[in-house]
DNA sequence: AATAAATGCAAGCAAGTACTTGCATGCATA
DNA sequence: TATGCATGCAAGTACTTGCTTGCATTTATT
């Protein structure tokens, strides 16, 4: 019941259509038309709709785990925190898919509310844990508020991330590269 | 076809349902049966579903214009900051059913996205003129990039709205309060 | 009391949905 | 060449959805 080829095919059609259409919108009809597979055969390859979901939605938890495990801090309180935006926007780029299922479909798959939570958490930890670094360094300054800078960089990231995919078409949105460079760095040097 | 009082109880109740179930969970049995009305009523007050769904937007449009037009900026930079937040957060409040299915439908129903955008680039143009004022009497260092802290200060309150009412059950989340006295505090006092 | 408007009720329709089934066909491996 | 596996195909099922219709009943207005 496996050829690994037709999975792929089947899951790519999946989440293309998905961000076109949403989940309701995506048919198991159109997703056999997309992937140029019969519908019978998604059946054959998932127990159903949602397992594709599922399995998307796993690879998104795994993938998190990663995040940070190799992260060195240079030190330098503008460039670590570019580095983190950037990673944290890399990730939501490669998980848009869920990311936006999350958004729009939490209160129907608490699942995926679940695994998505997963995200800021592990982000602010990375924050905060630098940040105390920082102050010890004195890069920080003493009297700041760790937590609060924190939550206010995750929000500011989020924020930005929803912006971008969730209305693509929106004016307010700052081009990503844009944003990472001076819109986290005049947050950083705020720090200093 | 059209008692007031009617057209009220099938808008409560389509708002009621949309938060907890989206817009295809939300049925037009399920909107009779909570507005304690027959199925078949609802159609003599509405065209067809939809349009129960683009009244909320049009009051949403129409409330838009009204804000900050009796705004008063005090010259505080903290007291003002937190007061755009508040009336930003207090909107978002009064129209979660728009703000939430702008966020999840707005691919489906262009025209949500396109009144829910209105909302970001006002409240911009209201902290834009406020920091301005704020750079010439030296309450923000003339240093100070007005363009990229405004657009920082609304996507860090749009951040903390959309994990309030998208997420209600996360963690991460600040309550509503906190956030306006502590985190908007934080970020108004950098700019000084 | 008489008229008209708003609603309830019950049945139903057309279209779409996820998912199933039985069989024929192609393809690779042994 | 023969066997088995993955797929295509076509038809169909059971269910839900938005929406309609015809008629009886209530409610408000004059």
């Amino acid at each position: 019941m496996a050829t690994q080829q037709t999975d792929e095919k089947i899951i790519k059609a999946f989440s293309k259509l998905v961000l076109k259409l949403g989940y309701q919108g995506t048919t198991t009809k159109r997703i056999a038309s997309e992937a140029g597979v019969n519908e019978s055969t998604i059946f054959r390859h998932f127990k159903d709709k949602h397992s594709i979901l599922e399995q998307l939605v796993n690879t998104y938890s795994r993938d998190i785990e990663q995040i940070g495990q190799s992260f060195e801090f240079t030190g330098d309180i503008v460039q670590d925190l570019m580095r983190v935006a950037t990673i944290y926007h890399d990730f939501v780029a490669n998980h848009q898919v869920v990311f936006l299922l999350g958004l729009r479909e939490s209160y129907r798959f608490p699942e995926i509310g679940q695994a998505l939570r997963q995200l800021p958490k592990r982000f602010k930890n990375l924050v905060v844990t630098n940040f105390n670094e920082m102050v010890e360094a004195g890069e920080i300054r003493a009297t700041a508020n760790v937590t609060e800078e924190a939550t206010n960089f995750i929000l500011l990231n989020f924020g930005n991330a929803v912006f971008t995919y969730a209305y693509p078409t929106a004016r307010l949105q700052v081009p990503m590269k844009a944003f990472l460079a001076e819109n986290i760095r005049t947050f950083a040097e705020h720090l200093q």
